[in-house]
DNA sequence: TCTTGACCTCAAGTGGACTTGAAGTGGCAC
DNA sequence: GTGCCACTTCAAGTCCACTTGAGGTCAAGA
């Protein structure tokens, strides 16, 4: 199979020229030469891509998903981390699922306010718990503060 | 009941106060006076950050739900909206499903190399076609360009 | 009266995954 | 030979829901 232009790849996979170059950068592709100034790639990232699609589908982020590559042969999957991932998946989609019916009910509930359906109120009581701050304050890179002037008396 | 100053609101709810000063920036609370520089909160906003939270877990944005919300009301809660929302929900809990499944099998499949499995490759079939980008691209707002000084030959 | 410290405001930072803009480059058709 | 134009690079913008920092204020306790 001939090489193929980042173009061709975009073309191929659906994924767009920029976003060929954020994997390149961040090393989730590897292009194999150039033509002139254009990338050309291994007929194979059409692949790799969909096992990146693959992973961004079931949540991983992009830096995850690096990892699971050897820096340029075969993915190698790391299993323990597949079925981690499967768990969580489990959990968010057991709470979906909560919220989904709470949602289909409360459309459909003929209460006068929400307020006042006892199923309502049970569906607050699934947000409060199981609802999710995202952001889990963990390791965040800090950098330097801005400073303003001082403020005239 | 007494008025709750921010901290007890924070307290109580477990929603921060920072956060919280972001909702009524965004007109999702009201505080009803000051006691000194700090705000006072009535109790009934307790009740309005449950319903804040159940539209967070459910994918609402903050925009969303502030729409939801009369003015100064009882929130008016818009039914076409929830069921839109549950059905998006629906979608995305079958998508996860499978990729939860795959997830799973890839986790515990024997094949040498994933790509020789087949339902492995069945599941990269999945993440292509369903697999999302989530930013659709909708009516963004753009802010003017940047500029850069022209750079010498 | 003074100190304390939790609040206040405002502006900017943060993460993640890209996208966009401006200016430069080079293969290819003519 | 030359013009086109799709590519290139780099930096900065975008979105969203907050958080953080600096410096200011004030109610309450000692």
């Amino acid at each position: 199979m001939r090489d193929l232009d980042i173009a061709e790849v975009a073309r191929h996979s659906g994924v767009p020229a920029s976003a060929l170059r954020h994997y390149e950068e961040k090393g989730l592709i590897v292009s194999v030469g150039r033509r002139g100034l254009r990338r050309l790639f291994d007929a194979g990232v059409l692949e790799r891509l969909a096992l990146i699609a693959l992973g961004r589908s079931a949540g991983l982020s992009l830096d995850e998903i690096a990892r699971m590559f050897a820096p340029n042969g075969p993915p190698k999957i790391d299993r323990q981390l597949l079925a981690a991932k499967a768990d969580e998946l489990d959990l968010r989609i057991r709470k979906l699922t909560s919220m989904r019916d709470g949602l289909r009910h409360a459309a459909a509930c003929p209460a006068p306010s929400h307020l006042e359906c006892p199923k309502f109120r049970r569906l607050l009581g699934i947000a409060a718990t199981a609802g999710g701050r995202r952001r889990t304050g963990s390791a965040r890179k800090r950098r330097p503060p801005h400073r303003r002037p001082a403020r005239r008396p």
